[in-house]
DNA sequence: CGTCCACAGGAATGACGGGCGG
DNA sequence: CCGCCCGTCATTCCTGTGGACG
């Protein structure tokens, strides 16, 4: 296919009327389902049109259930309605999965607010006077949005959020309030009570789809992105099974949906099929898990191969120093240092959060307090991706060989 | 019912790179 | 341009602990 011919199927394309209504940051007009919340967001945040400070709200649901776009959908709203009003609003929107450090936080949060600061070199206290310092010189309603703010508590301690939710004290005419997201029920008790109290004035639960919800969702997006009559019957109830098995996951489904399209596209065929969708599943793992392998620090790397190399045969678990040992041995063999057990505990938990395995503490009793380690993601994809650094190239032949040869079943 | 294994996990450290004020 | 301070990353040090064994 040349060049023109690529651009030109993609032009015209017999799957897609409008491919990017199925990508993650596309809000729609209509989220079905969640009419209830709507509302309730709705209601929180309904005084910043008199220009009060809205009550600061914490919201909860796992991923997929919708939190981050009905929020996005009620602010986008709410700062319409305002400038109709003559009313200022600003809607502050950050991820703090994607800006992982109180530093970057900060540093989007005065970002939005026209204030210009420098990658690093500044302290977050110094950060955090400038974004006063320009608010107090302001009026209006600033509503921040906190996405998966878990992220930062857990890691960094909730000093942040202790002095955001305190802003106000600062400040002239300006008025703040904070939308907290989170996919972490527990996440509320993990928190400082001074914080809690403040932030979780409201608080509002998002419920996961279930699999007839998911294909309403499906459904709807469908007729705004595909050609009429290019899916199969199938597909969608496929798709929003899939999905619904995840823990109701919208993202996922929509994923699911678009990648079996894509998938359509490139073999050139006219109809989406039962079969696209299997192999779009496929293609969505193989994906996220050689995305995640490839940003892993090398011994991040080494750490994943023993586990694959512990677990992939007969044994579907191994341990924290099973894991040290076979590691260390990869280590020697490669001719390079190794890091303390400490440091591959760390890197373990790492795997953990990256969904990549998972692992539990268990006590033995006499025989030690320690983790189980299971893979949580599909070992051929695993090994195939540890194949693409170079610098395991050496060991990864022993580690396929090792797995095997423990098929067997015996110790 | 105390012991003690095999780790977990908090805190501290050091290297590094980048901005800031003079 | 220099010395200093800060955040970040990767790592080490060290104390804490659930429960089977004896």
């Amino acid at each position: 296919m040349s060049v023109d011919e690529i651009f030109e199927a993609v032009v015209s394309s017999r799957i897609f009327r409008a491919r990017d209504r199925l990508l993650p940051d596309y809000i729609p007009d209509e989220l079905p389902h969640r009419d209830v919340q709507i509302r309730r967001v709705a209601e929180t945040l309904a005084p910043a049109l008199r220009g009060e400070r809205p009550s600061n709200l914490f919201i909860y649901g796992l991923t997929g259930t919708g939190k981050t776009a009905v929020v996005k959908h009620v602010i986008r709203r709410l700062t319409s309605k305002a400038s109709s009003l003559g009313v200022t609003v600003t809607g502050i929107y950050v991820n703090v999965r994607h800006r992982d450090t109180p530093y970057r936080v900060l540093a989007d949060i005065a970002e939005s607010i026209g204030v210009r600061v420098p990658f690093t070199g500044l302290s977050t206290g110094e950060v955090f006077f400038r974004i006063v310092r320009a608010l107090s010189r302001r009026s209006g309603v600033y509503i921040i949005v906190l996405d998966e703010v878990d992220f930062l508590v857990r890691r960094y301690g909730d000093d942040v959020l202790y002095k955001l939710s305190r802003i106000n004290e600062d400040l002239g005419r300006a008025r703040v309030s904070i939308v907290g997201i989170t996919n972490s029920v527990s996440f509320m008790e993990s928190l400082d009570p001074r914080v809690r109290s403040s932030l979780g004035e409201e608080e509002i639960v998002f419920p996961p789809y279930n699999a007839g919800q998911l294909r309403d969702i499906l459904e709807a997006r469908a007729r705004e992105s595909f050609h009429p009559g290019v899916l199969d019957d199938e597909v969608i109830p496929l798709c929003a099974a899939l999905a619904a098995r995840e823990h109701g996951d919208a993202r996922r489904a929509l994923d699911l949906l678009r990648v079996s399209g894509e998938i359509a596209e490139r073999r050139g065929d006219s109809r989406v099929t039962r079969s696209h969708v299997m192999a779009a599943r496929m293609e969505i793992e193989r994906d996220r898990v050689s995305e995640v392998v490839k940003t892993l620090p090398l011994h991040g790397k080494l750490v994943l191969a023993s586990i694959a190399a512990l677990t992939m045969g007969g044994r579907t678990y191994t341990t924290t120093g099973d894991v040290y040992n076979y590691y260390r041995e990869l280590t020697r063999r490669i001719g390079i240092e190794h890091v303390t057990q400490r440091r591959v505990s760390g890197l373990i938990g790492e795997l953990e959060m990256l969904g990549i395995v998972s692992a539990r503490v268990i006590s033995r009793g006499r025989y030690g307090k320690t983790r189980i380690i299971e893979l949580a993601a599909d070992p051929g994809i695993i090994v195939g991706s540890l194949w693409e650094d170079p610098a395991l190239e050496p060991v990864m032949g022993d580690v396929e060989r090792d797995a095997l040869g423990k098929g067997g079943g015996g110790v």
